[in-house]
RNA sequence: UGGGCCGUAGCAUAACUGGCAAUGCACCCGGCUGUUAACCGGAAGACUGGUGGUUCGACUCCACCCGGCCCAGCCA
């Protein structure tokens, strides 16, 4: 009986017979040498088909073989320096479960609307393969890292009765004869978990219906959102940035051969370690003006004034105390200068833009209800969340990261849209 | 929602100043016992996004429509 193995366990069965379940990659032919590229979901291998060395069927049957075709191989691993990867299966059995009709993804180049047409079928090849499993690692890093320092996963719910940023958005759903509206950020359920578990998370969906359409941006995307009772904003500029870097130490340390299928610069992510720099709003804004970018104190960073701002630093640089005016009524006033809040924005480096956002929560009753008034939102609603100010409330903060742009980051790749499998956009709603 | 660009064979591109729509890949047929996105030979495949206009003649110029991409705003 020979053993059923994956491609990527191959390199424990050299000059053994094993058998590979899979799909053609690609098959090449010398006249009567077949090559076949097999690929497994684990990996890619090429197998070799000598017409003297197989039965007559099983050469036929090699052939027949289209690119994506459903097939088993049984075969001796070898190590051989021709063969891509080193290692190939000399091949002595080959079971056809389906021809695959035309495949419509040719491994020459295909531009992207092409192919995010048929991302059902992309998400096969070798570089998206890549990217997903870069994702994987991401997200289980985040929850490793959030579950060993005692933080308590409470989930938070994606349909909401109203927004947490009243400005932003949002995706509105009849809901049994009244309005609610798909999730834009966990974090006001955040805040009451707090007070309840003292170091909680939430992973989950987030989405916004802002019409924008740059690379920057989806519709629909996945967030962590740590939340900490007893924390101020250095505090929670510790976790953020511990965060960062253990993601990036994880990614280095279990897929290194992705980085290099993605053709990844991995020395800009060996040098990441904390502390990472920080630089107040105000500072920043001084690097602007020394840079030569018009820009006036009070308004918002837009994309090429964060790239500027993190061009001067190889590491994830943290932006902090921002002008209340440009950020969410729930920011708590910095006490040492009135016109600041207690925010902090993580840059990634090399013009990724905003990873991480966050800060210290308001927690003065007082001063929340009339940040509401200020921003014109309707009292009612946010009761539940005043409650949190009337009932033991603490100093805490918290932050949201969102993962497909650490992973666009971390990847290297250029667009958010292959950092998701099924990617939402202003334009994109299928597959 | 503004600004810019683009729609040509299944895919990726070309066609100069308005004059017979071309090339590569994929598919099909044939050849090749070490290929690396193999290679060599052959065949097939297009009302050039839509509607109208200018012209002897439109892939090419003009108007409108449809679809997409990039940039900006907003944000993670």
């Amino acid at each position: 009986m020979t053993p059923v193995t994956t491609i990527q366990h191959l390199s424990d069965h050299v000059g053994h017979d094993v058998e590979l379940q899979g799909w053609v990659y690609n098959t090449r032919s010398s006249g009567k040498l077949g090559f076949l590229m097999i690929r497994d979901g684990t990996g890619i291998v090429q197998g070799v088909v000598s017409s003297q060395g197989v039965p007559a069927e099983v050469f036929a049957a090699f052939e027949t073989l289209t690119q994506e075709s459903a097939i088993t191989v049984r075969g001796e691993v070898r190590e051989d320096q021709r063969a891509p990867g080193g290692y190939e299966i000399l091949v002595s059995d080959l079971e056809v479960h389906q021809i695959a009709e035309d495949y419509p993804i040719s491994p020459k180049e295909h531009g992207t609307a092409f192919l995010m047409d048929h991302r059902h079928l992309w998400l096969r090849s070798r570089r998206q393969h890549a990217i997903m499993l870069i994702r994987h690692e991401v997200i289980r890093a985040c929850r490793d890292f959030l579950d060993s320092n005692d933080f308590v996963l409470v989930d938070t719910p994606i349909i909401t009765p109203n927004a947490v940023e009243g400005t932003t958005t949002l995706f509105e759903l009849e809901y049994f004869g009244r309005s609610a509206y798909l999730t834009q950020s966990g974090q006001l359920y955040n805040e009451a978990n707090a007070m309840a578990l003292r170091k909680v998370y939430c992973f989950g969906p987030t989405f916004r219906a802002e019409k924008s359409k740059t690379r920057r941006h989806l519709t629909e995307f996945w967030m962590v959102e740590p939340e900490i009772a007893y924390c101020d904003l250095e505090c929670n500029i510790g976790w953020a940035e511990e965060l960062v870097a253990y993601i990036v130490r994880r990614i280095l340390e279990t897929r290194m051969e992705q980085l290099k299928v993605l053709e990844r610069d991995v020395g800009r992510l060996e040098v990441i370690k904390t502390p990472f720099p920080r630089v107040s709003y105000t500072e920043a804004v001084d690097i602007l003006h020394k840079a030569g970018v018009e820009f006036e104190w009070g308004g918002d960073f837009g994309g090429s004034d964060e790239t500027v701002i993190s061009e001067q630093y190889d590491q994830p640089l943290i932006v902090h105390r921002f002008p209340a005016a440009i950020k969410a009524f729930y920011m708590k006033r910095d006490p040492e200068d009135e016109r600041l809040v207690l925010g902090v924005d993580i840059l990634a480096p090399e013009g990724y833009g905003e990873i991480v956002g966050g800060g210290q929560r308001e927690d003065d009753l007082q001063v929340l209800v009339q940040r509401l008034e200020e921003e014109d939102l309707p009292r009612e609603v946010y009761e539940w969340y005043l409650d949190l100010r009337r009932f033991g409330t603490v100093p805490h903060s918290g932050f949201g990261m969102g993962i497909e742009r650490v992973v666009a980051w971390i990847t290297g790749v250029q667009h958010l849209r292959e950092t998701i499998p099924y990617p939402r956009t202003l334009t994109r709603l299928e597959p």
